[in-house]
DNA sequence: CGAGTGAATTGGAGCGCTCCAATAGCATGC
DNA sequence: GCATGCTATTGGAGCGCTCCAATTCACTCG
């Protein structure tokens, strides 16, 4: 299982290592002869560059570290796909780390990122501690996705909270709702940012007096309980989660009680996940534009790798609302 | 952003750079007072041992990457814990890749595990072509989990697909199933031999008249066509589905035709995945045993660092029934 | 025809670590 | 008192690459 060194390439091709070197950082001084020799070479014996060693010796390793909050939330996996392909496109490889919802994991994860020497880290909903945020942003550039950290060097990518509340509050009184209950994300990241911009919007649209928040959580067994306490008490036109899965905990308690939606109620989520795109939901649901954040995420890597002590920017991006069959006129 | 070395270290602490090396190998040849004096330099000064610098000098890396096929099935996130967990639990680091469900990114991913030296690469359900898993085995330990491939130094874990269909005809016969249908998974990984074993397991149940196949994939849309199928001819009283996503099509499409599961069909997916643990859905499902897959997968790869020209193993592990609300007693 | 130019190529130092053989230090036994 | 055997420590070579300064080798041109 010995492999193949520069060394054996420049030997078989009959030049130096530093040659070899030269073609394989497709350097525009090297002849067309001897690159293409030395290409043949490496073919031929399989050989393919240690980028260990590779990294050591250039102090670059171009990959960036990719933290995910949770795998087990499709959210995320949209988050990696838009996040990986523009890593990819910008030249980088990305790493990618599974935090499982735990602070004192994610921590870890991002020490694992940075003894790799990453050129930089991306984190997406991190529950990570300013303290250790702080003195990681010290060895390597980071960026908070859709956390608001107001830390010296952290560059921060959020979509637009506001313009989500609008949509969902615009789309549901132009439909003609009224009344409307939204269930929040308790302390989850984003959820107080969230249920403000609800109330905003609603107080916005003349319908101060008829809304309500009902507290909970991120998860589908909040959405549960959130929703017996509506069946047991005065039930509004339309429901808007915190997020797809919440939406789904609803769903399934309505069902059982035998009301419709949307007949009886309109029912909206947030992060359009897999969940609401499933037949069985077919949720109304915002949408973050995941792309834009990815492309925004690693442009600031890159302008930090420039200009390291930069003062920390927000970027803020408007999100779309996706339309299902889950929202519809009230009854008359 | 420069950071210090062991160099750095060694001479804070007043010792040369393999006492530090060696303390940061956990070497019982280091006595207690040049210990604790070393690390506590260390952790004055920030130290971190480079990992490139450590792998490349000690040829071993102590990492294993884990291919997903994709990450957008959420049975993949279950496998990555599972899997994770044990290579962490084994002194390894994992790193992951996604391989979107397409042979050629999966190659790639490979390609930049097999260029980051991991010391092995564990394959969740790939599609990676026999020739490139070939010439790649001959670089780094591979281990091919749900994928029964038959090359010579490449080992293979598997659940037993024959008990899992025992499982599932077993549990609707006792109920008094007869007439089950299976939407089967296509060409997909594994789809065959789940087919297979259904119909042996309703041969060996005596139900060889009764049963059927449909031809399916392993998504929601096919589980949908699927369900529209038997709408529009004979339903039978259980529906077997290769997978949680395409119950979940089915669970749509029955829903829509005022059709109540389990009151007059019985459903029934494959993988546990949180598909089935949705209230919407709280499906009966055939769990696989990840944990003790994941523990077979590491030990073959420990196995064959050691001796690499070992023949190739295939470990089969039986999984286990999860009953939820969606199976019940046929109508009399 | 010799100095000058620019492109292609090379040798060597060094990235931060591990590993091995060599050494130092020190108690032991005869 | 000196060889013996330990254990704790050290220096140096080397992992496979990059990067820089230096060199070689045509060519051009006055």
């Amino acid at each position: 299982m010995t492999r193949p060194t520069m060394e054996d390439v420049a030997a078989a091709a009959g030049v130096s290592r530093s040659l070899v070197s030269l073609v394989f950082q497709d350097s525009p001084k090297v002849s067309e002869a001897s690159r293409s020799r030395v290409l043949a070479e490496a073919e031929r014996l399989g050989y393919r560059p240690n980028v260990l060693a590779r990294q050591l010796a250039s102090n670059r390793t171009k990959t960036i570290g990719i933290l995910l909050d949770d795998l087990h939330n499709p959210y995320f996996a949209d988050v990696l796909d838009a996040f990986e392909a523009e890593a990819e496109s910008a030249g980088y490889r990305a790493l990618l780390a599974n935090g499982r919802r735990e602070g004192e994991r994610e921590s870890e994860a991002l020490h694992t990122f940075i003894d790799h020497r990453v050129d930089g880290v991306i984190l997406a909903s991190p529950r990570i501690s300013d303290s250790v945020l702080t003195s990681m942003s010290k060895i390597a550039p980071l960026v908070c996705v859709e956390r608001r950290v107001d830390l010296p060097r952290i560059d921060v990518v959020m979509h637009d909270e506001q313009i989500g509340a609008q949509l969902v509050v615009n789309h549901l009184v132009s439909l003609g709702h009224r009344d409307i209950v939204h269930i929040d994300g308790g302390t989850g990241a984003g959820a107080a940012a969230r249920r403000d911009w609800f109330m905003a919007s609603m107080r916005e649209a003349g319908l101060a007096a008829s809304m309500r928040v009902i507290g909970g959580e991120f998860t589908e067994q909040a959405g549960r309980e959130a929703a017996e306490q509506l069946v047991r008490g005065a039930m509004p036109t339309a429901i808007y989660c915190a997020n797809d899965s919440v939406a789904a905990g609803v769903a399934a308690v309505l069902q059982r009680e035998g009301i419709s939606i949307p007949g009886d109620v309109s029912l909206i989520g947030y992060d359009d996940t897999m969940l609401a795109k499933l037949d069985l939901l077919s949720l109304t649901s915002v949408r973050q534009p995941l792309a834009e954040m990815a492309k925004a995420s690693v442009a600031l890597i890159n302008r930090r790798i420039e200009k390291p002590r930069r003062g920390a920017e927000i970027v803020d991006i408007a999100p779309t609302l996706i339309t299902r069959r889950s929202t519809a006129a009230p009854r008359a």
